[in-house]
DNA sequence: TCATCAATTACACGGGCGTATAACAAGATG
DNA sequence: CATCTTGTTATACGCCCGTGTAATTGATGA
């Protein structure tokens, strides 16, 4: 007698691993590392456990594959937020400021999966230098940005100024993700423009403030 | 017949417990939260697994005690930084922040340790205390040394301001302890110095050089 | 010295892990 | 409509996980 086997669906390849590369990303942010088991992944992304390995050689290979594409999106979010082009220097840079320290990038189960992967990043070759990438283009178009609004500016004092900038802002998004519940609303955001403002020597603050009223 | 057991002395109290502390941290600082395994930090610790669960209720447990000495040991090593009292309110805040932006703070197993407890912190309400209370003792600390540098310091303002010196300091750690390799030698503590400075409207720069001068 | 106590070891248990492989069936191809 | 390809399920394997419990043995006090 033959036991009746689950129906299914087959899929075009790119859309299988973009479920099991969500699958897995979600469920590293919810229940950290731990929880992205080869069952649970699959589970998620609604096929069965074996069918990982027909996309991938290997559940570290997943693993890598996610940090990649959580990184893209990343990187693709930073730069959407300056899409509106149309702006002068000065608010531009405090549009971008202001969005990297708001929900959604202010948000606890990024940090959350952020962390999960700190440890394969700092052991694996391939995630370090993703990461490494990814760093470095927020990095430089921080320093694009800071550049326009600089009257005299050095290079070695402007990839000081980013670091710094750069700096400021992961720190604030971190704390800021991890316990929200020692800060008052909207104080990250002004916190930020105010010391962004400050290592450059601009006034962020009015700037954003004149963006608000300009698009409520 | 008997195979012969190994070998094993007493010991007090909190002499195993310490033990075993610190093969958890050392095991989740260089293997991240999977390596940590009953099996692992009793072997690291020089006893049998079955012994965890003599000391601690759970592994749970262990995890959570282990995060809470970390965070101790965090905030002795801040307080000790500042041992030295003779100095002027702006070195002491030189001092400070530099020494949080060098070896031994900046250290890639650090910063693994702090992402591997990372997903404890979000989710078990003693570990996210702990993680309060530390983050807030450290932030307090600041602003005390903040308050001291400051002419005329209005609440608010010193608030903010240790929020944002807490944030670049933090940020700055992170990165320098997760990719040293994209930083130029002795760049990130000339960073912070500087880009603290700017927030306060201070000059910490002259003041670190004048420390260093004093004790070479 | 010897009895007592509890710190420590040893071992078993059920379950979940990542991986390997074979059977099956969905959908393209003719 | 019959055949083939391969995406997908199903199942088994060996290993390691955290935990529960009984046996052993190092230290202590009478």
């Amino acid at each position: 007698m033959m036991t009746d086997r689950r129906p299914y669906k087959r899929a075009a390849e790119d859309v299988r691993r973009d479920a099991l590369i969500a699958a897995a990303l979600e469920l590293i942010a919810e229940g950290g590392p731990k929880a992205a088991t080869v069952r649970a992944i699959a589970d998620k992304a609604g096929v069965t456990a074996g069918l990982i390995r027909h996309y991938f050689t290997s559940k570290e290979d997943l693993v890598r594959e996610s940090y990649r594409r959580m990184m893209d999106r990343m990187t693709a979010d930073n730069a959407s937020v300056l899409e509106d082009t149309a702006q002068d220097p000065l608010t531009r840079l405090a549009t971008f400021v202001a969005a990297s320290l708001m929900p959604p990038v202010v948000d606890a189960t990024r940090v959350g999966l952020w962390a999960g992967f700190m440890h394969g990043v700092q052991h694996d070759p391939d995630m370090r230098q993703v990461h490494i990438q990814t760093y470095l283009g927020y990095r430089d178009l921080l320093q694009s940005l800071i550049a326009d609004v600089q009257t005299a500016p050095e290079a070695k004092s402007l990839r000081a100024m980013a670091i710094a900038c750069n700096g400021v802002i992961d720190g604030l998004w971190m704390e800021a993700s991890a316990v929200p519940e020692v800060f008052d609303a909207g104080e990250i955001p002004a916190i930020g423009l105010r010391a962004v403002g400050a290592i450059l020597g601009v006034d962020l603050v009015t700037a954003n403030q004149a963006r608000l009223k300009d698009k409520p």
